[in-house]
DNA sequence: CTCGTTTTTTGACAAGTCTCAATGCAACAA
DNA sequence: TTGTTGCATTGAGACTTGTCAAAAAACGAG
């Protein structure tokens, strides 16, 4: 941890932490992108903000994930903690650095924004031609399948209804409606607002992939 | 044009130019990822088929316009030709030789995924919350925005109806009643299948931002 | 130019989502 | 405990979009 800038976990050893409080705004859309940032603990919201109030999440992030390394002179989105966050902030130009003469580094942050890129593919798909039910059932099974290290289908979700609704294009009354339509099927159960348990795993994808 | 992969004209010099016909698959999602392309003439559709067999078509691609750089060991989309296209296609590999040790490529990668990713985000937050009018106005709008190079407010659309519909989450039929709306408010013309004629931008743009 | 085919457009109705309003629930402070 | 506050859930009705069917328009072949 000593050297900066060339070192073998590569932007981990540039990088200073920075926390963030509850809803407290990371870099907005438009600021001058001076840095990139890792999650360390915690959950960050990528969104951008309509002129009638509304706000689309186009992404989640979670910890180990990086976010703000797209090559623009400015933030495209607006970035914020969804909860308390922990971050690894590192300079750019660091990155810049890094880069040069190490192919490594390189191909890792390529594969970085690829993986952003499949994702937000992923989520028009989602937007385009699914269902609120559908679109329910697809975001917990996504989480699943991040969180495969925990008790088998309990998931703890660091959102609130709000966010999830603003992730999935829906006000968070069809979020709530569809929510309560998935207890009562018995494919999950919602014991406090921030704990989901699928209590049936193939059936929620049957509702996710339209099997209605 | 005679050195291979090592040229002023990055990867034009290392491709070979190849045909598609209309509506022919260019590469499948899952195929093995071997090329890059970029396109010459013509416009090509990357899109996700589902179950259903309805299609969403997350981006479009037109001349100069590059795709399939994604770092994914499979392709996560397929992507067809909309019309007769013409492009330059460069295997991978040979991309990734020119990455090595020429910072310049590296860079242009970067940048050609980031503008992706930032179309991508953009593609979220239209159907993630726009209404159907409001998402075809988006359309013509960013439309305009490429085909700068054409005679005021005069648009070719390479697309079909069902092409336009597939990209914005729409049906082909709520696609043409929000046409025919906008006909009827004089804010465009459609002379022909293929041509739109934008008369009155400030107007499509109010439209596009939610000002009913 | 005319025919036949395909694509686009329109209509009527059904279904899904949103809006607005009210109620329920859980965390926190006093 | 008891309010108080913010978030989550449910209900009723309005509105938008989807579905299915038919008509109109555009395009290509002969």
């Amino acid at each position: 941890m000593d050297e900066a800038c060339v070192h073998k976990s590569d932007m981990d050893a540039a990088g200073v932490t920075v926390k963030f409080v509850r809803n407290e705004t990371i870099y907005s859309k438009g600021d001058e992108a001076r840095y990139s940032y890792k999650v360390i603990e915690g959950a960050v919201r990528l969104s951008r903000i309509f002129a009638d109030g509304r706000r689309q999440i186009v992404n989640f992030y979670l910890p180990d994930e990086t976010f703000g390394i797209e090559l623009t002179a400015e933030y495209t989105s607006t970035a914020e903690a969804v909860g308390d966050v922990l971050a690894l902030r590192c300079p750019r130009i660091c990155i810049a650095q890094l880069t040069e003469g190490n192919p490594d580094v390189s191909q890792k942050r390529l594969a970085m924004l690829s993986k952003s890129l499949s994702a937000a593919e992923q989520h028009v798909a989602m937007l385009g031609h699914q269902s609120a039910k559908e679109r329910v059932a697809s975001f917990f099974l996504a989480l699943e399948m991040q969180q495969h290290t925990q008790v088998e289908g309990m998931l703890d979700l660091p959102l609130s209804r709000q966010d999830i609704a603003d992730y999935l294009g829906l006000t968070i009354e069809t979020t709530c409606r569809a929510l309560s339509d998935l207890k009562r099927q018995k494919i999950i159960d919602a014991p406090s607002r921030r704990r989901i348990v699928i209590r049936d795993l193939p059936g929620l994808q049957a509702i996710a992939e339209g099997d209605t």
